[in-house]
DNA sequence: TGATATTGTTGATCCTCGTCAATGGGTTGA
DNA sequence: TCAACCCATTGACGAGGATCAACAATATCA
């Protein structure tokens, strides 16, 4: 399909490139192509030789990392806006995860060759691409530590706590999530199994901590998940 | 004490400071400190506000993140050479983790006004930076994944591999490890109690795979360790 | 040197979570 | 409408690893 172009991008103030010059946002559209994605289909696969950055401009993908006994551990949920696919770029190596539409997706790829320009003409490009690394890696420390220390339970209670803060949508009393997520998703996303999650699941539906609404899940009370992520049971 | 000059540093060249200018030198020297630090002493606290960044000029250091129950995950070991605490400066935030030394070591603190200007002026850094905080990201994840889903019998072989490509020293047909780690070090390493570590340490030594010479570890199968760090025990 | 911490090792026990298996509900399509 | 399929749920079971406790080995220091 045709290339969206950078200028009038809605989602562009949202990413490194917000405040490009004009020749700039030329350079970039010199090298990117739009494609559209289906819910489930692969946008670029880990070990892969990187060519360029993914932006996205409608819908969502998830980034993982695949054991070689096909576990997965979602890394990131990228929405309209997030960029994909640009560490490898950094480290000069293959990708080391695979990014994934979780929607009827529209993203648009960047050739890596313009991101040395992009780099050194718009020094402020250079300190959004620095903040959002180091925001990552401070968030991925974190995420370690979970996972090493804390129970399943109480990642779950905090996974749910931070779709609240992304896809929360007031719904009466309570806080639906708006994002459509597979138990198996949602079990990628704090590194357990589909059963094991879905047992938590039944316990907090069971405590009155949420409940079903469609595919959607909501939460009934943020408050008691926030105790229950936070530490003890 | 007195603060050890930039110039003529021997450990310079493997940081981001390689290659800058005199006057680039004498800025980083005029908001500098240099400070001893005894074995197990803390060089910045979880939590606290960040005011500059840490060099390792001598000695090694270690990352790591604290729970509310008091375990520990060591994200990092730092070498001479090697910067702590300059993530909080990207991010601006408090520091994310707590930098405590591991040796007697000797440390140059360097105030963080000093940085836009480094980075301005001098683009090589500024990839240099990038470039490290990229990788280490991608360190980080694999780090998840393997504490997600690993044994502990696989991460202490890979992590002793790890150590390896660091600290190993040609020992006969062996390879020793030349540094002084605790169990309670290596533990905290892998995310796992020192006494699940010292089981699977008695396994390794009992299949032959490594055994102690004073208070190093030597590997004396590096091969088979490879082969139950990738994947079946 | 002996006394006292500190660190390393092993045993016994418990509990969380993964695995395997069966079942139920919903959706799609001939 | 029924079949086939996918996804969610629950049960039974076992293994890996944490916890608690005892003890051995080593380092530290007066």
């Amino acid at each position: 399909m045709k290339a969206i172009p950078c200028e009038g991008c809605p989602v562009r103030e949202r990413t490194a490139f917000a405040d490009l010059d004009p020749d700039l946002l030329d350079l970039i559209d010199g090298a990117k192509q739009t494609r559209k994605y289906k819910k489930g289909q692969v946008i670029f696969y880990e070990d892969n030789r990187a060519f360029g950055l993914y932006c996205i401009y409608s819908g969502k993908a998830k980034l993982y990392k695949t054991t070689a006994e096909g576990k997965r551990l979602t890394l990131q949920i990228a929405d309209p806006g997030d960029q994909l696919g640009h560490l490898a770029l950094f480290t000069d190596q293959p990708y080391s995860a695979t990014g994934e539409a979780l929607e009827d997706s529209t993203i648009c790829f960047v050739d890596r060759r313009c991101l040395p320009t992009l780099m050194e003409k718009n020094p402020q490009a250079t300190w959004s691409i620095i903040n959002g690394l180091a925001q990552g890696l401070s968030i991925t420390r974190d995420r370690a530590t979970d996972i090493a220390y804390r129970s399943v339970r109480e990642r779950v209670a905090g996974m749910l706590l931070q779709l609240e803060a992304k896809y929360g949508r007031p719904d009466g009393d309570a806080v639906r999530l708006d994002i459509a997520l597979s138990r198996d998703d949602l079990a990628e996303l704090i590194g357990a199994t589909k059963e094991t999650l879905v047992r938590v699941l039944s316990d907090f539906r069971q405590e009155q901590l949420i409940t079903d609404k469609g595919s959607n899940l909501v939460l009934l009370s943020p408050k008691k998940l926030t105790k229950i992520a936070g530490y003890l049971d």
